[in-house]
RNA sequence: GCGGGCGUCGCCAAGUGGUUAAGGCAGCGGCUUGUGGCGCCGCUAUUCGGGGGUUCGAAUCCCCUCGCUCGCCCCA
């Protein structure tokens, strides 16, 4: 029998799929973001930052209605005005309407990159969020094959300066449009004659987006579409000499790929080159990095046509493969503790603090106002180099007691204070 | 959206129907009203994610719900 919710007391929690980052990860989450802007300093790319939210149309006319993202997985509603909104689901669409909005392409092909949180309504697993945070790069008005190659590289590199081992690049070409308006009757009219042996999921592609069937992990599917005509037979000859370019500067590069026929990709917008880099050590959301390239997606949007490629990096995935090879999170260490207790005492400590930190060092200042002891025992367990002991007796005299704590203390020995200018000339 | 597993203190974790819900770590306080690595002592869950039910009695059984997790789907 159903009850009635009660909901009154209840605890207060994020939503679902939407997670906090706690300090012992942050930092991690820092350094990778500065190696990232590092990598992208050195390539003179720049950065673009765009709203969260965006009009609906930019993402059902750019990613495409038959797919995942558009069909199921927007966070969309109504705001005040009854205007169709949406927390972006990725990046590139924004990235896209902010360069036609601002007539940035009329200045000339533009490196952009970005970063921030996306958003898809999809359960939770492991390396999938329903809030969750991509680092991207766009290449706007690049044609050339070297293009790709750069795109790629910059992201695989950035990934093992990272650290990450074991990672693979699958890679494959789609075609032109034209390649793939042909393919795609080809594939249509076979898989039309077979109808009958297509999984329900397969089945409902048919008419939608048969080339995701290719995807498929049904086994029985798989087994079928070995006989299938491949996209790679359908290329123009321009195409397969631009995959060819494409592969040949990846080995110029030592970037060993794998060609992987079969990947496709859920967004429509994506056309020639296509790659993803994957983890064996993911689970079953394998992929860190995926993009392409995307010739017709800016006119589509209603830009000038510009030929254009990129990818985006999932930061929770790269997190977690990070936090596998080196499970200890760093917690801040400060350099000086302050150990301080008084009337007269505590004011000067922080008039000290603020000395010290003005001078660059990093001070961590005891605010409980507890006894010597519990504050020196604390001072010992923070991993402080150094200890400064501020009692009022110092204080009156604008000394304090420096105390190295990587040295065994013996029984009775007592510090002499110093004046304050002895110490900050100690530490300048 | 579909299927499986799980949910006891900040973290780890015992308890599987019967008096006060182990223990460890961390935290706080004391031994030490001004001196740190150790030690000892004490404190920290009227409550077992939440709600309802069964029962004389439930953390333990049932239902609903929320969340986590794994797989499918999809993708970063």
């Amino acid at each position: 029998m159903p009850q009635a919710n009660k909901p009154s007391l209840e605890k207060l929690q994020a939503l679902r799929g939407m997670a906090d980052l706690l300090p012992s990860q942050t930092s991690l989450w820092q350094q990778i973001e500065v190696k990232a802007r590092e990598h992208f300093h050195r390539s003179v790319i720049s950065e673009l930052r765009t709203p969260l939210l965006e009009q609906t149309q930019l993402f059902s006319r750019g990613i495409g209605e038959a797919t995942d993202v558009v069909g199921k997985e927007m966070y969309s509603f109504l705001d005040k005005g009854d205007r169709s909104c949406t927390l972006r689901p990725e990046g590139t669409a924004s990235v896209v309407r902010a360069s036609i909005q601002h007539g940035l392409l009329k200045q000339g092909p533009q490196r952009f990159w970005y970063s921030g949180p996306m958003f898809r309504y999809e359960r939770p697993q492991a390396g999938r969020q329903r809030q969750f945070h991509q680092i991207g790069l766009e290449y706007l008005g690049f044609n050339n094959p070297c293009s790709d190659i750069e795109v790629i590289s910059i992201a695989w590199d950035l990934l093992e300066d990272l650290g990450l081992t074991d990672l693979t690049l699958e890679l494959n070409s789609l075609g032109s449009n034209e390649d793939r308006v042909t393919y795609r009757e080809a594939l249509l009219s076979w898989l039309e004659e077979r109808k009958n042996d297509l999984d329900p999921d397969s089945l409902n592609r048919l008419y939608t987006n048969p080339l995701r069937i290719l995807d498929s992990k049904v086994k029985s599917t798989q087994t079928l579409l070995r006989e299938a005509p491949t996209l790679s037979e359908y290329l123009s000859a321009d195409s397969i000499n631009r995959f060819e370019r494409v592969k040949t500067g990846l080995e110029a590069l030592e970037i060993p790929y794998t060609l992987n026929p079969r990947l496709v990709r859920g967004l429509d917008y994506y056309s020639h080159t296509a790659f993803e880099i994957t983890s064996s050590q993911l689970g079953s959301q394998s992929t860190v990095c995926g993009g392409g390239r995307y010739d017709k997606l800016i006119e589509q949007l209603g830009g000038p046509s510009t030929p254009a490629i990129g990818w985006a990096i999932g930061m929770e995935r790269l997190a977690l493969l990070l936090t596998q090879n080196n499970p200890v999170p760093n917690k801040s260490i400060p350099e000086i503790y302050i150990v301080n207790r008084g009337v007269t005492a505590e004011p000067f400590a922080i008039v000290v603090g603020r000395l010290l930190r003005q001078s660059n060092h990093k001070v961590e200042l005891d605010l409980s106002g507890s006894a010597f002891s519990k504050q020196l025992k604390r001072a010992d367990r923070s991993g402080a180099r150094w200890a400064l002991l501020i009692g009022d007796n110092e204080a009156e005299e604008e000394k304090v007691i420096l105390k190295d704590l990587k040295t065994i203390p013996s029984k009775d020995s007592q510090e002499e204070p110093i004046k304050l200018e002895i110490l900050m000339r100690q530490f300048n």
